[in-house]
DNA sequence: GCCCCTTTCTGGTCAGACCAAAATGGTCCG
DNA sequence: CGGACCATTTTGGTCTGACCAGAAAGGGGC
C-alpha cells in the first residue's frame, strides 16, 4: 500500500493539474485538509511538501497558492502523461523531441570528448541492431541500452540528470502504447548501418544526421503505435 | 529566517553531496537527527522530504540510504555549484552545454512549426544586439531575454521546464563571476545580423549556425571571466 | 472611501505516543 | 562452521493536541 501522504500528493496534483483551482487561488489549509482526506495534519504536511516541490504550489505562512504548470519541476510529465485514458498526443511529441535531441547532444560531446574505446563500446551496442531478428522486446531493449550508454559516455552529469528524468516518467506512460508497436528492422538496420560507419569515421555531421534519422524513424514507430492505440480505445469505447 | 527544516535538509545536502557518507550507506535515523539538529521530529521528516525529492535519498521502513548524484534530480545542481569557493568548472561548462542546446532545439522548433509573427518577434529581440554601445548589464539582459522568448516560442513545455530549471539554479550561482564578464559588443552584433538573416530566410540550418556561433561566444565570455575571477581569487588567498 | 487596530486563521514547530515493517542479534540445528 | 529461525529492537509512518509568529480578514473610526 502506498503511503497516506503519497496518497493526498497525488489527489491534490491531480486537482491541480486538471485545474479545479485556479491558479493563484488559495488551497484549502492544511487543516481542512487533514479533515477531507481524513488524516493526520503531519501527513497533510508532508503531501504540501510535495506538491511545494513539484513546483505547481506555493506554500508560504498565511496561505498556500497554486502556481502555473510553466513553473512547475520537470517531474510534472508524468502527472501530466497520466491524465485522461492515454497521454496527451501533443505532450508525448515534444518530449520525444527532446529526448532525441539530448541523446544528439551526448553524441556530439561524445565525439568531441570521448574516449576511443568509449566510441568502439558505443558501435558495439549499435551493431546490435545488425541483427535483423530482434523481436519487439529486444529491439526496445537495444534502444534503450543504446541511448543509456550514450548519455553516460557523453560525461555531461546535468544531460543525464534530465535525459533520465524525462526517460523515467515517459516509458511507463507509454507502456501500454509500445504494445502496439511495429518495427520495421529492416530499417532500423539500415540506419544503425549508417551510423556505425559515420561513428567509426569520428565524423560528427554524419553522426548527427545518422542519429537524427535514427530517431525519427523511433518517432514514426511511437506516432503509428499510438494512432493504432487510440483508434483501439475508441473502439471499446463505442462497443460499452 | 528561514525555516529550520530548510537549514536541516540544506545541512543534510551538502553533507550527502560532499561525500561524508558513502552511496548506500544508512542516515542517521529520524530521531537521532532530531536530536542532532534541537528539532522536532517533524521538522526532520520535512527535511528528508526534501532530500527525498532531491533524489539523493531514499527513505523507506527501517532506515533511509543515501543515493548517487547520477540517480538525483535536476535540483542538485544548484547545490553542485555552491559547493566551494567559486563553481565547478567542468560543471559549469556541462551546463552552458545543455542550455545552448536546449535554446538550439527551441529554435528548431520554432522553424518548423511557429508563426510568422512569432519569428518575427524573436527578431525583434536579436535586433536588440544591433546596438554596439549596450553595456554589460543590458547586454546580459538582452540575451536572457532572447533565450527565453525562444523557448517559449518552442511550445514545448518539457523544453521550457528544462531550460527555466536549469537556468534558475544557474544563473544565482554565475552572479559573482558575471562581474568579471567582457563582452566583445563588435563580435556579438556580427552574429546578432547573421541570425537575422537567417531567421529571416527562414533557413534551418543557417538559424542553427548562427545560434551555435553566438552560443559558442557566449561561452567564451563566461569562460574567460571564470578565469579572471578564478585568479582574483587564487589571490586573495595567497594575500592572506 | 480609507486607514488602523483587533481578531481570526494559517503555516511552522513542538512534545509524546502507537503501529507495522524492517533490521538486528542470538539461538538452535544440520 | 554456516545457515535457517525467531524474539527484540529500531525505524519510518501516523496520530493527538498544543503553542507561536506572521498573514489575512473583519470592524470601527475618520
Amino acid at each position: 500500500m502506498t503511503t497516506k501522504h503519497d496518497q493526498i500528493s497525488d489527489t491534490l496534483t491531480e486537482d491541480i493539474l486538471q485545474g479545479r483551482y485556479r491558479v493563484g487561488e488559495r488551497l484549502p489549509s492544511e487543516r481542512d485538509l487533514s479533515t477531507r482526506f481524513d488524516a493526520n495534519r503531519g501527513a497533510v504536511r508532508e503531501a504540501m511538501k510535495r506538491l511545494e516541490q513539484l513546483g505547481i504550489v506555493d506554500v508560504q505562512p498565511g496561505g498556500a497558492r497554486v502556481k502555473g504548470t510553466n513553473q512547475a519541476s520537470l517531474d510534472v510529465i508524468s502527472h501530466l502523461l497520466n491524465q485522461g485514458d492515454l497521454p496527451d498526443r501533443h505532450l508525448v511529441d515534444q518530449i520525444l523531441v527532446v529526448i532525441n535531441s539530448l541523446v544528439s547532444i551526448a553524441a556530439e560531446q561524445l565525439l568531441k570528448s570521448g574516449r576511443d574505446e568509449e566510441i568502439e563500446e558505443i558501435r558495439g551496442f549499435v551493431r546490435a541492431f545488425f541483427n535483423q531478428e530482434l523481436n519487439k522486446e529486444a529491439h526496445n531493449l537495444a534502444r534503450i541500452a543504446l541511448m543509456q550508454k550514450m548519455l553516460q559516455s557523453s560525461h555531461n552529469l546535468p544531460l543525464q540528470i534530465i535525459a533520465r528524468t524525462l526517460f523515467e516518467q515517459f516509458a511507463p506512460s507509454m507502456a501500454p502504447i509500445a504494445a502496439y508497436a511495429r518495427v520495421d528492422n529492416q530499417r532500423f538496420t539500415q540506419n544503425a548501418k549508417t551510423l556505425d560507419l559515420a561513428l567509426e569515421k569520428r565524423d560528427l555531421a554524419a553522426v548527427r544526421a545518422a542519429f537524427d534519422a535514427f530517431s525519427e524513424l523511433n518517432r514514426e514507430t511511437m506516432v503509428a503505435a499510438f494512432d493504432l492505440a487510440q483508434s483501439t480505445r475508441g473502439q471499446e469505447a463505442t462497443s460499452l
